[in-house]
DNA sequence: ATTAAATTTTAGACAAAACTAAAAATATAA
DNA sequence: TTATATTTTTAGTTTTGTCTAAAATTTAAT
């Protein structure tokens, strides 16, 4: 696989959450900012290679290879992200670029080396899932508070504690289904957060955020 | 700067120790796997971009340009080899391949972010020196046995202590100017090595380690 | 249901980096 | 110092990934 064909690979596959019954042409072109005439060449050279499957203007869907593929890619991506953010002390917002040519590093050994110096984390610095090394991906659309990332726009969409005197706490500061909210910060001492809740700053316990669920928003 | 002329440049840095007065396109195309008539080409187009200087039939030379950014990629190369034994625990034999996908990374923020993670080390799992951020090398033709990295070829060239009862114990131990010796293991715990010298495996203390100079062969 | 608009594909070209085969220059050896 | 061998360069192709412009197909609108 060359880089341009493992950009293609991704993209599609990025795109075929959103239109799963076939990628377009236009679209395609759209996100590697290229022509779709050059688009349609590329998916002939992916169809011969079993990747896509792929019908003149019907647009074009990832074969079961594509889709594993493009995980390992994506898989690359987070992970290097990860490393960038955790051990380099890059900010979340710095590290996709650089990521975009790490991803291309051909080395299993090294990604799967990579994945155990980092701790086999199952989510990159944005929140977004990490395929493991057979594509599986835990897509636990809900997490807890505890578990979420710095920076990230969370939604607050259940509790595990549902004693009355958990959820008049929970009045008491405002927090309610659906409320909008970050993490500013983590205390690693006793992973206390520093949070922001529609506006209003609030500390709260490990005690609390272990019991309130939250889903990237 | 695309791979390939990356890839070049590099040749020609490492080929212009054995000829400064010009390397020959035979010699570089035999490094890279490639034709003569392919090395004249890209000749021509490093020429325009001045980063070697070179007239027909008669070798190329390296720019100052030029010498800097082998000097940088040759960084890269080195630093990503040192991360990929120190963190990833690649043994120093397994990783010149991957290194050579990872030097061609573009962030200059990255690699010296990665030097910082590294602790600013001075040389590669090779032995070799690594370049700077300005390109500067340290080139310590001799060091002390105790700062030797296993698997190295070295030679002994000289000691620090020169009591006669030093002497007499390298004497004994048959360790002489110009012995062969290989580190075969460290103990973290208190400095003392396993070497094996001229086919004979002994085990030294840090302070005789730290009293010996030797040199990569 | 036609026609107009948008999308997609074909056909032909180009630049980068490589190749082969032949020509030119340099080096070596009788 | 010629003749021969070696090295290097030129000229002409190939492959990959791209482009433009025109043709084909699909979608949307009256």
């Amino acid at each position: 696989m060359t880089i341009s064909e493992e950009n293609y690979i991704k993209v599609i596959y990025h795109l075929s959450h959103v239109s799963p019954k076939g990628v377009n042409t236009n679209a395609i072109a759209g996100m590697l900012d290229t022509k779709a005439s050059s688009v349609t060449d590329m998916m002939k050279k992916l169809s011969e290679k079993e990747m896509v499957s792929y019908q003149k203007y019907q647009g074009v869907i990832l074969t079961e290879n594509g889709v594993l593929t493009a995980k390992m890619i994506v898989r690359k991506h987070r992970l290097w992200e990860v490393f960038l953010v955790d051990k380099l002390n890059f900010t979340w917002d710095e590290v996709h670029e650089i990521a975009e040519e790490l991803e291309h590093i051909k080395s299993e050994k090294l990604i799967n080396r990579l994945d155990a110096f980092l701790d086999f984390p199952a989510f990159d610095p944005h929140g977004d899932p990490i395929p493991d090394e057979n594509g599986e991906i835990k897509k636990l659309e809900k997490l807890l508070l505890s578990e979420g990332i710095n920076e990230i726009d969370y939604q607050c969409v259940g509790v595990k504690d549902t004693s009355v005197a958990f959820l008049q706490y929970l009045d008491k500061q405002n927090i309610s289904l659906g409320s909008k909210l970050k993490i500013i910060s983590k205390e690693d001492f006793d992973g206390s957060q520093t949070i922001q809740i529609e506006n209003d700053i609030l500390v709260i316990s490990s005690k609390i955020s272990s019991n309130i669920f939250i889903k990237k928003v």
